[in-house]
DNA sequence: TAGATTGTTAATCGATTAACAATC
DNA sequence: TAGATTGTTAATCGATTAACAATC
């Protein structure tokens, strides 16, 4: 029990994690942080899961990965696997994100409130049209796309959200990466080409809707 | 060979279809419409892979679930595979779709074009407030919520959009549910829990940063 | 024909679940 | 203590990839 390698209390994992694990560590977030905020204590696995569909087995695996942050016989403590989580995601600190495009939807995501209680605050934003450029909207300044490379190395920021039309996304996209950003959430339908190292998250609204379709249309399996 | 259940051309599947196919069968369609707005003809399973950063076999083996849509030694024909991935999505008809709740984000949704040109029509638009009930956005009416039942089945919708505070959504899916809608886009960052039967697919904004987040604080992994 | 590429089977890989000793 | 529940291992299940005969 002493040669093992130590994994620590929200520490890194000994190999790579499954993307799948990762996506549902941010549900088991979203719940906890629900749990909190309802003054829960602390929550079993077969809860948590139950809450969210998932087997009890699979919630206590996916926590497995980085450390050990439950007590038998007892569950976890809510606000303390809530603090791990975040520190596990890297959210327990405020990242400044910067919002390049804001038509409808970047007017909307500007204004949206649930990004600040999830560690992350849009510092930022930028257009090319000059009716938009210079104003505030939602308290959030927008600037030309040419200041992009001085605002962003001011603000340190590492994230960027693409909300452009399709046609403008690769090139909003490969001037957040010429700025350093290292991660782009695309809500443009189309698929963004990135150099190694920056990752890519794709967003796409009709997409989520022909899911559903499907399901809808090929009823038979069970959810 | 004649004594095997034989698959229609764009028809049904034997079995049932992993989810992580359905999604990529979006990711193609996605990418189908691009390359048949640019004129071409036909594309191989390995260059459709490459498009989207899946293999060659991939791309096959989900098509296959569905029928035989190639041509050994010719690839896929572009714009015959469009046609049959909608089919199979079933958003070769246009879906009317309902919309709860006209804030920032509901109504980003209704200006949002990316909808029509891939089968979905938001035909009309429900909420509480005063200030908006009757008014029309982006040509589309705003109806009290208590008139959903009335103009869900007038218009047959089955498809429905929540996009209200997330204290409401609950109640805003059940409306829905209760008026016959099968298939639920939840915009809303809590989980909502549905009668058997009924679909929902939930797209939580902060969740999809936090993902990029995690990958670009666990720098290691590659893409 | 030769070259290209499909659909499909078998092999590999990875993820989920079941089971249980260890622990509070 | 008895009951509950964890972390982890082994067993199962499912999904991806490699390989190749069939086909154009």
């Amino acid at each position: 029990m002493d040669d093992a390698k130590p994994k620590s209390a929200a520490g890194e994992p000994d190999g790579p994690v499954p993307k799948a694990v990762v996506s549902r560590l941010s549900l088991y977030l979203r719940q906890l942080q629900q749990e909190v905020r309802e003054d829960r204590q602390t929550i079993s696995s077969k809860d948590l899961g139950a809450l969210l569909g998932f087997t009890d087995a699979q919630v206590r695996k996916d926590l497995a990965y980085f450390g050990h942050f439950g007590y038998p016989g007892i569950g976890y403590r809510c606000d303390e696997l809530m603090t791990a989580i975040k520190k596990i995601l890297g959210t327990d600190q405020q990242w400044p994100v910067a919002l390049v495009g804001v038509g409808n939807l970047g007017r909307a995501l500007l204004g949206y409130k649930g990004f600040s209680q999830r560690g992350f605050r849009i510092v930022a934003a930028f257009d090319m049209d000059p009716h938009v450029i210079g104003s505030e909207i939602e308290g959030i300044r927008v600037y030309h796309i040419d200041s992009l490379s001085e605002v962003a190395r001011e603000n340190r920021i590492r994230l960027g959200v693409v909300a452009v039309p399709s046609a403008s996304a690769q090139a909003a996209a490969e001037k957040l990466v010429a700025v350093g950003v290292e991660g782009i959430l695309n809500f443009a339908p189309v698929t963004i080409s990135l150099p190694p190292g920056v990752r890519a998250v794709g967003v796409d609204l009709a997409i989520e809707l022909e899911q559903l379709t499907f399901s809808v249309v090929s009823r038979g399996e069970p959810t």
